[in-house]
DNA sequence: CCATTTAGTTAGTTGACACTTACGTTAGTT
DNA sequence: AACTAACGTAAGTGTCAACTAACTAAATGG
């Protein structure tokens, strides 16, 4: 999760992602795409983005094509849905724990 | 954006904004439920927190309230459902590309 | 085998980040 | 004014991340 976030808050990943996220790019077309920046740099940045499970690998003879994760995604968006309905069910637990206060004061 | 996804990327920010997400607490009570870092550190997360507008603070007397600012988190939501959106709207505009290039190579 | 293409890996530098300790600041209290 | 409570801020340290340059590895073709 920690993982996740922290290559999101990259802006070259975050574009790299986008690349990638509808058609499947090795990663010679994904450098090309970039002038600021050397070969090495965006092989890394696979690498972070290969360990978030964010993309994955195809391996065709010496290319290895890339595709975004769309589930990986998915899950993010849930997490953070669950700082809604999380909080809810927290409040929840807390009615729950007053109802029975009463009941124990009561009996 | 990035701010916001590099203050997420911590766990114990993330902590934190759990704290604050439906009740405002101020920085000591805050700092009170870590027994393993100082206050100053939960301090300076607050600072990251806030710089990234993912929690407001509000001031009373000499404490200072805090409370987490959910439109920035839904605004987070939205970005990663452009994602999706994103890309269908830039098929879209393929598509209407070789549309017009029918169009320019007929006449 | 040798050269080429495609891509990952390593070494080293620079800058950012999390943390602690110590100090500064503002609002109440006596 | 002096004291206390509740915070933020500055300085210093260890660790990690991003980047470049140079090297290595695997597949393909003569």
């Amino acid at each position: 999760m920690d993982t996740a976030f922290r290559a999101l808050a990259e802006p070259r990943r975050r574009e790299i992602l986008k690349l990638v996220w509808t058609e499947e790019l090795p990663a010679a077309q994904i450098a090309a795409r970039f002038d600021d920046v050397t070969r090495s740099a965006v092989s890394q940045h696979i690498g972070v983005l290969k360990a978030a499970e964010l993309i994955v690998e195809r391996r065709d003879g010496t290319r290895r094509l890339y595709r975004a994760n769309h589930t990986q995604m998915d899950r993010l968006r849930q997490f953070l849905d669950e700082y809604w309905t999380g909080s809810l069910q927290r409040l929840q637990h807390l009615a729950e724990s007053a109802e029975r206060e009463k009941g124990t004061t009561d009996g």
